[in-house]
DNA sequence: ATCTATTCATAATA
DNA sequence: TTATTATGAATAGAT
């Protein structure tokens, strides 16, 4: 077709390469979109030129990937098989180790034990035992843990305690020598915000720290 | 091209169909192998036929996992990616359920137990003393059933010992006949192997298939 | 790009 | 499926 024929190999001059495989690529593009309609076919082509130049046409019926899907199936050639079985493996391997882990589970909390035998239940009952005995050691471990931190906070709660006392104490008998000296309050309890009581109302935040209630204290 | 135009539309005769998709597939990879020569390019096709029949052509200087390489790359279609990333999402999903499902039977032996609450860990206790009960009912009820079993197959043990012993003792006093009629065998124990004999005897599979040397019988 | 002169592909047919 | 053939389509080379 054209002007006499033309040995089929590649084209030297550039440009005429590059004329010709514009035209053919038309042509080859309008052949798979006939075939397409006329035979109700599924078509896919891809192609790039020599300069790389790229150009691809797909039946509107189906898309790249599903004819990729497809052509592996049908083809049994490997495009990126390989590393998918690899992965649907390790899939099934970990889903049958997942398996085995729930079902391990299932035993040590004392279920689907049909399948043991007398061996193997005395095997997870004395493990069972066992495990028990670390648990609760733990508890215990814990608890005992926390009720030690719970002293200490009370001890220097107490601590603090007392020093409110010793503070109050001494702002009554404050009080009574400002009485003395005719500095008496309207309530007859509130004590005089000096820079000496500082210190034992700086323990206020431990102590609402802890849940106290700081009303206890009777401050403002 | 051919007697008469025709119109781009669906061939519905299917013979005329299949007819004209033979000749134009032909037709397409002749025009795809051309334009590979001609412009030194790289084309793939792949094509499935509304019966299903699957053509493919791909230019010799490539092969169709490159082809679709370079398309995705070009396209930035995700031609497998997508089912590549979501493999890849349950893969990590199912290792973290692992890990996870390791770490719950770590725990249930006792082990890894630094991260647990004085709550938590008085629930795990809980769990596996109940577990344990769990355990041991079972353990005690198969034991239970086995030892029914085992004292069944003893009582019918001991019932075939008797019923040999019986044959023994009525062969014994046979071999006294025998003897005062002048019948005595060489080892003078041997049983004389006679029909009302075999059914004692054919109770020796049973002891066997339970571990009983049939020696202690004294047969041969 | 567009225009021919040709070759090629193929529809109808067997 | 394959082969034949009349015809329209595709296209090589020129513009």
């Amino acid at each position: 077709m054209g002007k006499g024929r033309i040995e089929i190999k590649k084209i030297e001059n550039p440009t005429n390469r590059q004329v010709t495989y514009s035209k053919r690529r038309v042509g080859i593009m309008k052949k798979a979109k006939e075939l397409t309609v006329l035979c109700d076919a599924e078509v896919s082509v891809v192609m790039f030129s020599s300069t790389g130049k790229f150009a691809e046409y797909c039946s509107p019926s189906t898309n790249m990937k599903r004819m990729t899907d497809r052509y592996q199936q049908v083809s049994g050639i490997d495009v990126w098989n390989d590393q998918y079985k690899e992965m649907q493996n390790t899939l099934r391997d970990l889903e049958e180790i997942n398996r085995n882990l729930r079902r391990e589970i299932r035993q040590r909390m004392g279920e689907d034990l049909d399948g043991l035998s007398v061996k193997e239940l005395r095997g997870l009952e004395q493990s069972l035992d066992s495990s028990l005995v670390n648990v609760r050691e733990r508890k215990y471990h814990v608890i005992t843990t926390q009720t030690d931190t719970y002293k200490k906070k009370l001890k220097s709660i107490h601590e603090a305690h007392k020093n409110l006392l010793r503070e109050l104490v001494n702002s009554f008998d404050m009080k009574d020598e400002q009485q003395n000296f005719g500095f008496v309050s309207e309530d007859g309890l509130s004590i005089p915000n000096e820079g000496g009581h500082m210190f034992a109302f700086g323990l206020q935040p431990n102590l609402l720290g802890l849940g106290y209630d700081s009303h206890d204290i009777g401050h403002d």
